[in-house]
DNA sequence: TGACAATATGTCTAATATGACATATTCTTT
DNA sequence: AAAGAATATGTCATATTAGACATATTGTCA
């Protein structure tokens, strides 16, 4: 099983420490994937606070309806990158996603 | 001028402050720069403390000399993604990180 | 200075992420 | 329960990023 498959996995509401020890990932993998997580899960968290829908995000970013799903369901496709962006369009601060990541 | 131009341009040593004035970079792009340039130093900075080489970090990381070199350069054609996974590498921990981004 | 190690830059092509679309599923409201 | 809005899932072609290699540049030290 791959680092995508387990991530995946993880995203679906596996609990990470458990996870970590079942799907043997390595610390680096483990730490990668909270993070992916926490960052997908705060953006869901941001954009329900501000009462936008998935579609309006997507055109507010420009992307799609589709992809914004994968992003806060932590799609193994989608990149840390992307989710930054989404965050950062949501007008999150850097002090705020230092605070998400820790 | 496109981001990753952008990007290049501030990454070698523009003062993000100034160069976010004069690159005419909006304000999601100015800080997901600086977070990009935070992350791309720490690696460099964490590297040489840890007295390790580019190449010995390329194959820690599964990766070449050339990209470790990108990286640490600001690259436009290097993710965050790329940059997370070898700070991890390197043993930084989450919390470091959020210090990092802040 | 010369030689060697380390780092930087440019360019490939293979792998991966992207937005888009179609469609399925779930949630709300009546 | 039915209808419509919101969200989820699967897939594709195009775009972007990846490691790799060659080569240039810079740094170090005898």
């Amino acid at each position: 099983m791959n680092a995508k498959k387990k991530m995946k996995l993880a995203a679906r509401g596996w609990k990470i420490g458990d996870a970590g020890e079942f799907l043997q990932l390595s610390p680096e993998e483990t730490r990668y994937i909270e993070l992916k997580i926490a960052l997908s899960g705060s953006l869901k968290t941001e954009r329900l606070k501000q009462k936008v829908t998935q579609v309006e995000l997507a055109k507010l970013i420009g992307s799609s309806q589709s992809r914004v799903a994968k992003m806060e369901a932590g799609d193994p496709s989608v990149t840390v990158d992307l989710l930054l962006k989404a965050l950062l369009t949501l007008g999150v601060t850097t002090k705020q996603l230092s605070r998400i990541i820790a």
